[in-house]
DNA sequence: GCAAAAGTGTTCCAGATACACCCATGT
DNA sequence: ACATGGGTGTATCTGGAACACTTTTGC
């Protein structure tokens, strides 16, 4: 056992993981096997550990849950309400993350019996505070995406500019002008043409994309 | 004393408490009189109680270090390098806050032996990796003032329109038009002219305004 | 030939920028 | 009278918003 002359809090990462499929916001839920919230949909995450410093705590946590690795990932907010957690002082340090839809296979860990992803609009009631993570972790996206790059961190390597446009209308929840959309994307500087066409559906193809730095999320504006 | 099944890091929060002096922005710092970096100057900050949450406990620590209360405060980032205290594991929730200079007299706690206002250009080495937290805290700054009306927070009740354009010139390290100045932020709405004029030096008094919504930070833009 | 999405320019408006002189006061 | 900061208006530029038709493909 650790023993310490005053009380310390447990502190864990939660990692809210979106995606865009059928160009809605889709969060990523593990069902509770264990008590408390039993049975409830929760956030992935986890304890840290003694000796890793959070940002990688949440890496694992994501990669242990779920298998997913390389994705976009940046720091929330800590929640520290003193009852958030029913079994003793937990300080969530919150995460969001990113990524494509495409090739993503979540496979439940050893502790959840499931493992799926939700919809926004049709967020249930999750364990914790876990849904008030989410809908500050949802602001932040709306709020972030308008002045930087991170909308391409939903797409695969390669894309067309009417699915980046998708990326953008989904996460705003609003529709934009197609010319005007195009325009400011290009004239960003942050997008190359690639030799190469989506054929999809009985329609012209579409020129194919992609970011000039695909890794880093660059600040605009 | 206070067991666990397995360890739990310590969790202060620490508070970069940001005013303008002579135009310059400064932060306050204490000289630490204990052990680990003694006599060295830091950020007040402490443990987070079982039973606060993580906003009280930033205030509880500002008022108890400083006698400060009632000043503008936000979470800002929380830091968890896995060696950055020497003693033990400590995870800091940092905060920032803002106040205006006037009737503030720092009056040192009792674990301390020295209180004091720090120009930002003049900043000395800092315990832990509170260096790092002011830098990421400025940066924090700089951006919000262009969005929100988080300047008035520098102010007293009362002030002249230069005496606000020398906050936004002081923190953005740059010089505004004056006229353009005053056009944008009277149009914003926020600001309401009352009774009253400042008489200082040999030249024209200055009408005085007010923020009419001292207590609350609003989004602009 | 028709349905479906891709692709393309111009006009208009609002908000930001650049810029210079007179005003009220204290000494 | 003069030094000092307070106070004011206009022309210009720029980025965002509104808006409709042609192109290429699969069936």
């Amino acid at each position: 056992v650790f023993c310490y002359a005053y009380p310390h809090p447990a502190v864990t990462t939660d990692i809210a993981l979106f995606t865009l499929r059928e160009n809605r916001l889709h969060v990523l839920l593990l069902r509770r096997a264990l008590a408390p919230f039993s049975g409830v949909w929760a956030l992935p995450g986890g304890f840290v550990r003694s000796d890793e410093d959070l940002d990688s705590c949440a890496k694992r946590k994501l990669a242990a849950k779920t298998g997913i690795t390389g994705v976009y990932l940046e720091q929330l907010y800590t929640f520290g309400a003193p009852q958030r957690d029913p079994r003793e002082r937990v300080i969530s340090v919150a995460y969001y993350a990113l990524t494509p839809c495409t090739a993503l296979v979540p496979r439940p860990g050893q502790t959840e019996s499931d493992l799926a992803w939700v919809a926004l609009t049709e967020l249930p009631v999750l364990a914790f505070d876990h849904g008030a993570i989410v809908q500050v972790a949802q602001q932040r996206l709306a709020a972030k995406i308008q002045y930087s790059t991170l909308a391409f961190q939903f797409l695969p390597a390669q894309f067309t500019l009417s699915e980046l446009q998708q990326v953008y209308e989904a996460i705003l929840g609003a529709s934009l002008d197609k010319r005007n959309f195009r325009k400011t994307l290009l004239v960003l500087g942050q997008l190359e043409p690639i030799i190469g066409l989506r054929r999809t559906g009985h329609h012209r193809p579409a020129q194919l994309y992609r970011a000039k730095q695909r890794d880093a999320v660059a600040i605009i504006k």
